[in-house]
RNA sequence: GUCCCGGUAGCUCAGUUGGAUAGAGCAGCCGCCUUCUAAGCGGCAGGUCGCGCGUUCGAAUCGCGCCCGGGACGCCA
């Protein structure tokens, strides 16, 4: 156990502690599970609520409200809560306890140190984040908003719980495919047709080429197949030999491009390093736009596994893992719950993105010294759509050794984005929507929201704009973030800037509330040098309610690390803004009725900013100190 | 067909390890700006927690069966 345990100060956590104890002294020698600690529901069961007596009454074959009644005699909490009576039992055995406010204003200022109650844990593992996963010669789209927001805020949150140094993020680029082959060989073609200049290359060029390239190469191979298998007559089934001539010319070219991209073809290798930065730089402004933290150094394309492969499928054949069946290389995964195997060499001897996978885990999980990232922890953010396939790769890894057992590989999957219709986001045109189109529509509506408001006179235009980009931002990441991962949410900007309730801006505007009591306050000198020197105390209702959603904040970015669970931050997050607001309304902090209580408001808003502020920032949502 | 994920107020969603009268927001109705930003606050109204059976002192939560919706399912990535 490290010396460095980090403080308690979830008053969830210490009541379990102080109940744990307590359980163990009033029933010595039984082994009773952990007690059961809630925040109570309505203010007059107190502010939490210990409900193990029901429980623990059927393991002592004890009635309960007895098993209650030694828990609130053997129970230390005196320096924490008001004294337990018999009146504190309620119902069948709950136990209601109200803390004490000077115990909730000594806790509020073990919050307030720099690392706001959590210190870096020195003994995490190393922990890489898959996340955005565009493709070569495509825009990114709507379908990339998640991995990217999902992905970067776990990062940002991981990077706050074990430290910067320890979290890989991992842009897996799908760089490798046919699909890039057919562009590359599409661009070859109009290059030396001299019909494209790859100096003045943009992404939408290539996401144009991408589109043509595919439809050259589509064959309607299904048809033939139909038309053979009804025996529609030779002269139909001639016509579509015919129509397929093309397209399977067109598809063996992309096939030999693959070859010569693969064994190293300078020139096809000059065109696909142009297809790449290309896509990249472009890809990587989008990321900028929504903030995430996702840069070159962080780019691990399938590429750069290319020579890992083969030697990886080598092994995994010799030692007896992988088996052929029906011509492909497969890894059996019945006897570990699934019955689909995994295919890691198809029967004309390519690889196929399982392998890639299979390779990355192995560079991802390998030791530093190795050359690999040294993760013991693995978080795929990926579409749930994706789940079986790594089920299946995570399977397979573990069944062929490639990492060892106390290795964690997760898939933290996310659902569907979709349209106002219910049915994925796409055009008009049925094509998926460009992100920075997307981006660019929500900034024009919260630029329109915004200007529609009374104190839209006070400010400049570039203050507007610039409050409209981060109004923006707050509302795209917000909404993606605040319901759970697993389930698919309708993209309605109407509703996401709609700057009223449960919203990114609602936050950003609790913020600057706060923000602009304490401007207020520094205009008046009211703010100390050393703004923490004074006294900070809770006496109101409303500053007591305050005060229990930040001492929750801790424990809650660490719910965020051990589950995944982005929408547990927002929730709470929400509470804080509105414990805020009824704080706002409720307590006069400028005009409060003494200097004492002017200066415990003053800390109580500084510490709502910090958190506030600090936790908008593991959303990936800068904060607007004025709006 | 098999497997996975969802189903909670008119709409969008919370609901932690099974706990008290199932909570928010939006929409609707009623109040509150001479006072730190009304993008706010208070109140009213709104529910067979998809259906059934079971386990339990207690089930939205756990088990089994069904219904509805979405998705995945050996040579695409």
């Amino acid at each position: 156990m490290p010396a460095s345990a980090p403080t308690l100060l979830d008053p969830g956590l210490i009541l379990r502690q102080r109940f744990a104890a307590a359980a163990l002294r009033a029933f010595p020698g039984v082994d009773l599970p952990d007690p059961i600690i809630t925040l109570s529901q309505s203010p007059k069961f107190g502010d939490y609520q210990c409900n193990s007596a029901m429980p623990y009454s059927k393991l002592l074959s004890k009635p309960p409200r007895q098993v209650a009644e030694a828990l609130v005699a053997a129970v230390d909490i005196a320096d924490i809560a008001e004294p337990l009576t018999p009146a504190s039992i309620a119902g069948p055995g709950f136990i209601n306890i109200t803390l004490s406010h000077t115990a909730v204003a000594s806790l509020l200022a073990q919050l307030d140190t720099p690392d706001l109650g959590l210190p870096i844990d020195p003994d995490a593992p190393v922990t890489v984040v898959d996340l955005c996963g565009v493709n070569l010669a495509k825009q990114m789209h709507i379908g990339h908003l998640r991995s990217t927001v999902i992905g970067d805020t776990l990062a940002r949150v991981l990077e706050r719980t074990i430290g910067p140094a320890k979290v890989k993020r991992q842009n897996h680029v799908g760089d490798w495919g046919l699909p890039i082959a057919m562009v590359t060989a599409r661009l070859i073609d109009l290059e030396n047709a001299q019909q494209i200049d790859l100096a003045k290359l943009t992404l939408d060029d290539l996401d144009a080429i991408y589109k043509q390239a595919k439809q050259q190469c589509q064959a309607d191979e299904e048809g033939l197949q139909t038309a053979r298998a009804w025996g529609m007559g030779p002269k139909i089934e001639a016509e579509l030999e015919a129509a397929n001539a093309e397209p399977l010319a067109h598809l063996a070219r992309a096939k030999s491009t693959l070859v010569a991209l693969q064994s190293g073809d300078p020139d096809v290798r000059r065109v696909w390093k142009r297809i790449f930065d290309t896509t990249m730089a472009a890809c990587l402004a989008t990321c900028a736009r929504l903030n995430a933290s996702i840069s070159q150094a962080h780019t691990a394309g399938e590429s750069s596994y290319e020579n890992k492969l083969a030697p990886l499928v080598a092994r995994l054949e010799q030692s007896g893992v992988a088996e052929l069946g029906s011509g492909a290389l497969i890894i059996k995964l019945d006897d570990m719950g699934i019955p689909e195997p995994c295919l890691i060499r198809k029967s004309d001897g390519g690889y196929l993105y399982a392998t890639t996978d299979l390779a990355a885990i192995m560079h991802r999980t390998s030791s530093v010294a190795t050359g690999g990232l040294g993760a013991s922890r693995v978080v795929y953010c990926v579409d749930a759509r994706q789940s079986l396939h790594f089920r299946q790769v995570f399977a397979a890894a573990r069944k062929a050794g490639l990492v060892a057992p106390n290795i964690s590989l997760e898939h933290a999957a996310f659902g569907t984005i979709l349209g106002e219709d219910n049915k994925p986001f796409k055009s008009r045109s049925g094509d998926s929507v460009k992100l920075g189109d997307v981006i660019d529509e929500v900034v024009a509506a919260a630029l329109s929201q915004l200007r529609a408001r009374p104190r839209a006179q006070e400010m400049t235009e570039p203050e507007m704009a610039h409050i409209a980009q981060g109004v923006a931002l707050a509302a795209i990441r917000y909404t993606d973030l605040s319901t759970e991962r697993i389930k698919d949410y309708v993209f309605s900007i109407a509703r996401m800037v709609s700057f009223e309730g449960q919203t990114g801006p609602y936050l950003l505007y609790a913020l600057a509330r706060v923000c602009s009591i304490l401007r207020n306050a520094q205009g008046q000198g009211l703010l100390t040098d050393s703004p923490t020197a004074g006294p900070i105390a809770v006496a109101h209702p409303a500053e007591k309610a305050l005060a229990l959603v930040l001492l929750r904040y801790p424990q809650v970015v660490r719910d965020v690390d051990r589950t995944l669970e982005p929408s547990r931050l927002c929730a709470l997050l929400y509470e804080l803004a509105g414990a805020f607001a009824r704080f706002f309304e409720a307590c006069p902090v400028l005009k409060a009725e003494d200097d004492g209580t002017r200066n415990a408001r003053l800390r109580l808003c500084q510490l709502t900013r910090r958190v506030l502020t600090d936790g908008l920032g593991l959303l990936g949502i800068p904060a607007i100190e004025r709006m």
